[in-house]
DNA sequence: CTCATTCTGTACTTATAAGTACATAACGAA
DNA sequence: TTCGTTATGTACTTATAAGTACAGAATGAG
C-alpha cells in the first residue's frame, strides 16, 4: 500500500561493516556507507536511525555471528580440548597478516571515545558474557578430562584474555606461525 | 633575546596524555587540551606542530614511560619467574576497576582509523618489539631455570600476548582478583 | 485510474573542530 | 631605553560531516 523499500537491510548492514571495521566508527562517515552501499543518507536514516544506532546494529550483527560460530563449534563432541584449539585455531585468519591488520571490531570500539558508552559497553559485556560462558560450561562439563585441580572458571577467563590478545596484536599483522604457536603453548594450560 | 616560553613542554605533554587517554585521539579537541593547560592553540601549534604530531608525541612518552619501568623490574635479580611475575602483576592497577577502563593508551590509538597509519604503526611496532625484548633477553639468559625443552622466545611472545589481552579486556573493569586469578595461571607456562 | 502512503534523492542547514592572521606582550642585547 | 625577536591571545576562516526539508517517485487498495 506504498512504496516498497529498496534495499535489504541486512545487506546495507553488511557493507556497512565492512566500512566500520576497515576505518572505525569515528573515522567513517555516513557519506562512505552511502557511497558503499548506493543508499541515500535519508533512507539510512529511515531505516536504521542515527550514525549510532546504525553502528550498534552492526556490531551486534557481528557479535551474534562470532557468538553463532562459537556455539558450533564448542559443542561439537570429543575432548574439549579439542573444541577449543579449534576455536582458538578459527580465529588464526582473523588475526594474522594483511586480513588481521583490521583487528576485532568489537575491541576497537570499545575504545572509541564518541559512542555512546552505555549503549557500547552493554552490547560488548554481554557479548563477553556469553562467549566466556560458552567456554566455562564446556570446560565444567568435561572437567574429568583434565587433571586434578583443574578449575574451569579461571581457565575460561584466560583464554578469553588469550582470544583478546591476539586480536589486540592483531594491527601488527603478525605471521600465522607465530599466532599458532602462541595457541599451542595456551594448550598447555588444558591438561 | 626573545620572549621566553610561558609553560613547561612536558607538563603540557603529560597533561595532554590524560586527556587523550580518556577520550581518544578523534575525540579529543584541541579546545579541550587547551582548556586543561591553559595553553592557548597557537602556542601548542608553535611548540608541537599538528595534533597529530602532538599525540605522536604524547604516544612516544607513554611508550618510553613503560619501558623505562620494564627495564628496571626485569633486570631485577633472582629468578626471571619472579621478575616476570611482577612486571605481570604492576599492570593490575591499570587493567582493572576504575583506572583500567581507558584501557592502554597504546592499544586504544591502534585502532584510531585518523592517525597517520604510518608514523602510528612504527611507534607501536617499536614499543611492542623493546618490551618483547626484554621478556625474551631476560629469559633466555635465565633459561636453565626452566624445564627441558623450555622456548624463552614463544614464551616471551605468549606472555606479549597476555599482557595485550588484560589491556584490551580493562575496559570492561574487571575486578583485580580475577586479573590476578589469570596471571598465576599464566605463570604456570613458565616451569 | 486515482489516491493515500511510504520511500528516494537533491540540496540544504548547522555544528564542530582544525588550523591561522594579526595585533600585542615579554624578554635580552646593545 | 630602545629595538629585534619570539611567544601569546583573540578572533577568524574553512572544511567536514551529521542530520533534515522537501519535492517527486513507486507501490497497493478501491
Amino acid at each position: 500500500m506504498a512504496r516498497p523499500r529498496s534495499f535489504d537491510p541486512d545487506d546495507v548492514l553488511e557493507i556497512a561493516r565492512q566500512v566500520f571495521w576497515q576505518k572505525g566508527f569515528q573515522a567513517t562517515s555516513l557519506d562512505e556507507i552511502t557511497a558503499a552501499s548506493g543508499i541515500a543518507k535519508p533512507s539510512l536514516y529511515a531505516a536504521f536511525g542515527d550514525k549510532h544506532a546504525l553502528f550498534l546494529r552492526v556490531l551486534d550483527r557481528y557479535h551474534d555471528g562470532i557468538l553463532g560460530w562459537a556455539e558450533r563449534v564448542l559443542a561439537q563432541p570429543g575432548p574439549a580440548r579439542e573444541a577449543i584449539r579449534q576455536w582458538l585455531t578459527g580465529f588464526i585468519p582473523y588475526c594474522s597478516g594483511e586480513k588481521g591488520q583490521r583487528g576485532c571490531l568489537s575491541i576497537n570500539s570499545a575504545t572509541d571515545g564518541s559512542l555512546d558508552q552505555a549503549a557500547l559497553r552493554k552490547s560488548i559485556e554481554r557479548y563477553n558474557r556469553r562467549l566466556e560462558e560458552l567456554l566455562r560450561t564446556r570446560l565444567r562439563a568435561d572437567r574429568e578430562q583434565f587433571k586434578k585441580g583443574f578449575d574451569p572458571d579461571i581457565t575460561a577467563h584466560t583464554i578469553m584474555v588469550v582470544h583478546a590478545g591476539l586480536m589486540a596484536l592483531a594491527h601488527q599483522t603478525p605471521d600465522s606461525k607465530q599466532v599458532k604457536a602462541v595457541i599451542e603453548q595456551v594448550m598447555g594450560l588444558l591438561a
